[in-house]
DNA sequence: GGCGTTGTATACTGATTGATATAGAACATA
DNA sequence: TATGTTCTATATCAATCAGTATACAACGCC
């Protein structure tokens, strides 16, 4: 069968994981991986075709191993069950300290210009997934019982995806463990309660600029909204 | 005086601020600056002395044009009024279509690879800089007396934190202002009571996987944990 | 006009990017 | 030993990266 591959394959996607993880996918260069791989270019395109090639099988990696816990989420009981356990194991997985801090797939896919990057477009598709996924849970749980049926599962599932990648930001931040699942806690505070509107008034959408002064000073601020005033002055 | 500028400084960094937040500062390059700009390498590096030096000026006109909204937010009477005002603005901020989508400092900062790029440096001190300014607008309110003295202001803000993040992941994504003023709302159900204890219960810290089967069965859930077995397997 | 200053145009720098051409080395089978 | 296949090493590819050397053009002022 011809000769031996001379490193171990599974162990190169492990290295260039943790590389992109940390740099993200632009700034983890092919001296970079090679280097850390040990590997003459022609044996690394020769086992991996090319660097995005190579990149997509990180993915895959990291979403049946790091990201394995979402299986176990969806697997829970009741919906709110299914969030919080998501939640919690996201925040371990994002300050687990034998892996770089975040999310792989956050890292990499901040920006995703929308012009043509077939890689950016991939992992879109992987977040909006996620999010499908949880709109199914919640209506499933409305039929279920353990949602209430006049909760706008759109609106919960974008909250539970904000609060997710809000995690996984703060963490690649370099926010504890401890003070993760504090915010989680505090985000499970909004879960909706049974026969609870979920509604509150709204802001204005708009709303002036006020010429600056100190920040933070006692008590001066003007209770409501003064004029429309589009101010576009710069430096 | 020496010979004018043939081009609009002002312009020029507007233009380069979409560039930027747009496709993020690596994947901008010096070519496609200045072919936007319509000018030559040497009119740049006279204009602006390097791309990084840009880029900064880039910020700092993005701070105080487009984030000028969190100075109006710090001057709201209250603390619950401050964060209110601070996300739905932020949501106003990243979803406002004549501007690219999401934050300009998040699609930059990730991934902010902690080893030594300054730009890096810079943009994640800016991200720090914001939550410390909630912190110390929450220990005023509770002197203030409009924060309950129980509260954890350390946890709130980066409770603050998570979601504003969250918020600019989401627009970055292609979110609606409208779902993500319905996200700010239910964020906001979480704010502390008056007298309330904010403590909830966490999960146990570490959960083992369990094998794999189809995703989102009905009520099949193994209440708690089975082996930790942590599976290697790969293709 | 001559001069100092300021901005622009052409052409190019060395370094690095992702990716290869060519040759040879290491295996299984014949 | 011969052969087909699989992998690796040297050396290099064109393209692009951020940034410049040099020369010139346009202004205010003298």
């Amino acid at each position: 069968m011809g000769r031996p591959r001379e490193f171990d394959i599974d162990k190169a996607v492990d290295t260039a994981m943790d590389m992109f993880w940390r740099n993200g996918y632009d700034r983890t260069s092919l001296s970079d991986l090679t280097g850390a791989l040990k590997i003459a270019p022609p044996s690394f395109y020769f086992a991996f075709g090319s660097k995005e090639a190579l990149f997509k099988r990180v993915l895959d990696r990291y979403q049946s191993g790091q990201m394995g816990f979402v299986e176990d989420a969806f697997r829970m009981p009741t919906a709110k069950e299914t969030v919080e356990t998501f939640l919690y194991r996201k925040v371990d997985a994002h300050t687990d300290p034998s892996h770089p801090p975040g999310c792989l797939v956050v890292n990499c896919s901040l920006p995703c210009s929308a012009d043509g990057d077939p890689i950016r477009e991939e992992l879109a598709v992987m977040r909006e997934f996620v999010r499908r996924q949880f709109l199914k849970r919640f209506r499933h749980a409305q039929v279920d019982g353990d949602l209430a049926p006049d909760v706008d599962v759109g609106e919960l599932s974008r909250f539970v995806m904000v609060v997710s990648w809000g995690l996984a930001a703060e963490a690649q931040a370099g926010a504890s463990r401890k003070a993760l699942y504090q915010s989680v806690a505090m985000a499970m505070r909004s879960w909706p309660q049974a026969g609870e509107q979920l509604k509150r008034a709204p802001l204005s959408p708009k709303k002036a600029r006020r010429p600056l002064s100190a920040i933070q000073s006692k008590r001066l601020a003007p209770k409501r909204r003064s004029a429309e005033s589009k101010s576009n002055e710069v430096a």
